[in-house]
DNA sequence: GTGTTCACG
DNA sequence: ACGTACGTGAACACG
């Protein structure tokens, strides 16, 4: 067998990375998406190939001339973009940590090293492959010398190999015609000019015919086509540069020092250090069982036999200054709990397997009496942690969340990994597909490891956490809010709400006579049945077979949202009962069928509350969503009423007037903005006689409207484009509105444009009480990501100080309703809005409770307003 | 699994 | 010229 060599391009396959792979970023806001995909593509080249030996080249940018007229073409050349231009020091960066050679000398192209190297390589009796995004190597394959080019797409990396056999079969041409052909058609990527008007068929044609270019010169005049002979003769001078230009030299004056490009030995330290800090965690399990690398698991958990040998440790453990707990459990059943604790200053942890519910719970609130607990995710821990407040927990999950709300997975081998730097068994490793229950079975000393070593990450990191937090300035917030919340959206899930199933059922069964008389009648007015709810299909049906213009818009085909068939709905009945066939079949699919599967033996819905999803600091609600109840529509809003408080009790909803635009005029500090609030009126009606300079009572309903677009859209980020969207008007008019907004709220330009540049300054925004918001897109070179980012900027803080108003004033509803003893509870939050099943004895209580507390949860240059409403169910509520 | 659509704030 | 309003979750179709 003989040794096997493998050289890449570095810049080209970064390049490709780049484009390939969806933007990344850490969390100092560095853009890592080329570099991952560059990692992506070498760890399968290394997978495939198990070469001998491997090696990368760069160019270095301070190219000498290969000819006079090369200067006037490189001009062409586009700039890198910054987010790819700063990931090239990383990239060489982490080839060095991983012991990889790296190839650059000045005046030397990547593919003139690898052409060279790769002919000595050969003539040595290597095997070799050349990697490199882009098709100039094509002309250096021969039967030894394998071109391969990787394309990434949709996360999956397919690498094409060209021996010189493939090159002739694909493009009919040997590797070094290859050249001359690329002489012909240029390249504009490469930026070689090519002879004008002559493209890759006519090139592939004349090359085919006459073998070379100085052949086709020889037998120029007897090229049939005027233009294409003319032009051939015209740029003689042209072509042959261009094949200059186009030829890879294999002569060049580099060698290889096989010694440092021997394969292997990749996974160091530095690597695995370089790697976390890029926050590549699907790479670090790679590391794993390699010596050079600490890791876990770093405690070995001890067993408990029985539970007087958890006790007695969970005594010990009380009496140090914090513990570390993790429950097994899953679905609301306990299987076991693992604790972790500092003893004679040496780390223990112990698991006790145990399902006794009473049991643990007598037990973990004592503890929690004499100690801190830190653990990961407590809300569902506290079925068997009774606390009467979160003073002394710490959650590593919420912690992680407000460091950096962007992330979607944060599990304990990631926390581990970020912010203690060590690998432990994962979740998914030490259970794959199995349940809890069975794992425990089938895998008992696996999962006493990993309840362990949860338990000790999660004391371990705490301290970590605490500490990024206090740096950050997140330390209140997360003491003062997001603990104590945990508990509150504890009791708001197990609570509940009650829903009448024969209602909703009826409500469900009311839509389905009307549902398939629309099907018929479209069914009928197309000509044929097809399936509605495809859009695919509809598409074709509406704009193909019924030829109704309407146009492409998406992807895949044509757009059939609302707001484009609203458009036609007018001059074609079929769209207007496909508008109506859509809307009821909502209603039915995910709220009357989608709700009745999730009530329970206790006639109540349970939804769950999730507190680390959002970017924003939003709640949000799950399985079933009850944030997304039908409201703007009387016939979905009805839906409203099959949820019911229970008997002798009555619905409490309030919800706040115009939280984010009362949080804009705070933070704007603008004074007529602000004055505007005092006047206690419709705030849009305001907006509309101050920016049209029209007196309040002679506004017209269209004036409002227009009014009411623009304070939406000042929250959302102002752009004209999405105004004129949403106002169907012209940019210009959009532009113009907005333009007289901000003449007369002055100080709102100015807070926007100052959000905008501190985000882009920090690399985060900042609501009120302080929570961040990475925003990577702010220094995109793309336009419509950095615009994206833009709009962040201007809306994270407003949409995210009022989620934090609303969340301290849900921790002190929830405590006020608890000191006073009061039997109404806390039952659902909608982002502004907030629910509360009242004792009827309690109403007058109650409502002073959700008014204090909501209108005090801020103290703000305006006041904040609640509107209240009391119902026997959430339709009359509300 | 991804894309489209649509419900809410 | 680019091609968008901000933040979510669920159902469905389709490859």
């Amino acid at each position: 067998m003989s040794e096997k060599l493998v050289l890449i391009d570095g810049h080209s396959i970064l390049n490709r990375a780049f484009y390939g792979v969806p933007d990344l970023s850490n969390a100092q806001g560095l853009h890592t998406n080329a570099v991952y995909g560059f990692l992506n593509i070498l760890f399968k080249l290394l997978e495939e190939e198990q070469p001998d030996y491997l090696a990368v080249a760069f160019d270095v940018h301070a190219p000498t001339f290969r000819h006079e007229l090369y200067d006037a073409y490189k001009g062409t050349r586009k700039p890198m973009p910054e987010e790819l231009r700063q990931q090239v020091p990383v990239m060489k960066e982490v080839l060095r940590a991983m012991g990889v050679a790296i190839l650059e000398q000045a005046g030397l192209e990547a593919d003139d090293i690898l052409g060279t190297l790769a002919k000595k390589a050969e003539s040595r009796g290597m095997e070799v492959s050349l990697v490199s995004g882009d098709r100039d190597l094509l002309q250096i394959a021969d039967d030894r010398i394998k071109i391969r080019i990787p394309k990434t797409k949709g996360g999956k990396t397919e690498i094409e190999d060209y021996y010189a056999a493939d090159v002739e079969r694909v493009y009919q041409v040997t590797p070094l015609q290859f050249i001359e052909l690329k002489a012909l058609m240029g390249d504009t990527a490469d930026n070689i000019p090519g002879v004008p008007k002559v493209g890759e068929k006519t090139a592939t044609a004349l090359m085919t015919e006459y073998g070379s270019l100085e052949n086709i010169y020889a037998h120029v005049e007897e090229i049939s086509k005027k233009s294409i002979r003319e032009s051939l003769k015209e740029n003689r001078k042209l072509a042959d540069l261009s094949k200059v230009l186009a030829t890879i030299r294999t002569d060049c004056d580099i060698s290889l020092d096989y010694e440092a490009a021997r394969a292997g030995g990749y996974y160091t330290p530095e690597a695995y250090e370089i790697f976390k800090r890029l926050e590549f965690k699907n790479y670090l399990s790679r590391f794993s069982g390699q010596e050079a690398v600490k890791s876990g698991p770093f405690v070995r958990g001890e067993r408990a036999e029985d539970w007087e040998d958890f006790w007695a440790f969970l005594q010990k453990a009380g009496r140090t200054e914090e513990v570390g707990l993790l429950l097994a459990q899953e679905k609301g059943r306990l299987y076991g709990a693992a604790l972790c604790a500092k003893l004679d200053g040496e780390l223990r942890a112990v698991f006790v397997e145990t399902r006794d519910r009473d049991r643990v719970a007598g037990a973990l609130g004592e503890l929690a009496d004499k100690t801190r607990i830190a653990s990961f995710d407590l809300k569902p821990q506290y079925a068997w942690l009774p606390v009467e407040n979160t003073d002394r927990c710490f959650d590593v999950l919420i912690a992680s969340y407000l460091l950096n709300p962007l992330k979607n997975d944060y599990d304990l081998e990631a926390i581990a990994a970020e912010h203690l730097g060590e690998m432990i068994p994962g979740r998914a490793e030490t259970f794959g597909k199995m349940s809890l229950e069975e794992a425990m079975q089938k895998e008992p000393d696996k999962c006493l490891a990993y309840y362990c070593n949860g338990a000790c990450v999660a004391k371990r990191s705490a301290e970590v956490l605490r500490e990024k937090l206090a740096e950050t300035g997140m330390d209140r917030l997360m003491r003062q809010v997001e603990m104590p919340l945990t508990l509150v959206l504890y009791d708001m899930e197990r609570e509940g709400v009650q829903v009448r199933r024969e209602e909703l059922k009826a409500y469900g069964d009311a839509l389905i006579a009307r549902i398939e008389e629309l099907e018929r009648s479209i069914h009928e007015q197309a000509g044929g049945p097809f399936n509605i709810n495809s859009p695919k299909q509809l598409g074709e049906i509406l704009f193909e077979r019924k030829g109704i213009a309407g146009g492409k818009k998406t992807k895949t085909g044509y757009s059939t949202a609302a707001d484009v068939l609203e458009k036609l709905a007018e001059e074609h009945p079929i769209v207007r009962d496909i508008l109506e066939y859509r809307g009821l079949t909502k209603l039915k699919s995910t709220y009357a069928d989608g709700l009745a599967a999730y009530i329970g033996e206790d006639e109540r819905i349970h939804t769950s509350f999730h507190q680390t999803i959002t970017a924003t600091g939003r709640i949000s609600s799950t399985e079933p969503n009850l944030q997304n109840i039908p409201m703007r529509m009387e016939l979905g809003r009805r839906i409203r009423k099959v949820f019911v408080p229970r008997e002798g009790f009555v619905f409490m909803d309030a919800d706040y007037s115009q939280i984010e635009l009362r949080v804009l005029a705070h933070m704007s500090e603008d004074e007529r903005l602000i004055e505007a609030y005092h006047m206690d009126q419709d705030i849009h009606r305001i907006t509309a006689s101050q920016v049209f300079h029209t007196p309040f009572d002679q506004v017209t309903p269209l004036q409002r409207r227009n009014a009411k677009a623009v304070n939406f859209g000042i929250v959302y980020g102002i752009s004209s484009f999405g105004l004129s969207q949403d106002l169907s008007i012209s940019r210009k008019e959009a532009a113009a509105y907005i333009e007289q907004y901000f003449a007369t709220y002055p100080k709102v330009k100015e807070f926007l444009d100052r959000l905008v540049s501190e985000a882009r300054e920090k690399g985060y925004a900042v609501t009120l009480f302080g929570r961040r918001r990475p925003i990577p897109e702010l220094s995109s070179s793309n336009f419509m990501q950095r615009s994206f980012g833009e709009r962040v900027a201007m809306n994270s803080p407003i949409q995210g100080t009022a989620a934090d108003i609303i969340k301290i004033a849900m921790v002190r509803v929830w405590r006020a309703l608890k000191e006073q003893h009061l039997r109404s509870r806390l039952i659902l939050q909608v982002h502004d809005e907030l629910v509360i099943e009242t004792l009827k004895s309690e109403e007058e209580t109650v409502r002073r409770i959700l008014e204090e507390n909501m209108k005090a949860a801020a103290d703000l240059a305006v006041t904040l307003e609640v509107d209240l409403h009391v119902g026997d169910n959430w339709y009359e509520a509300k």
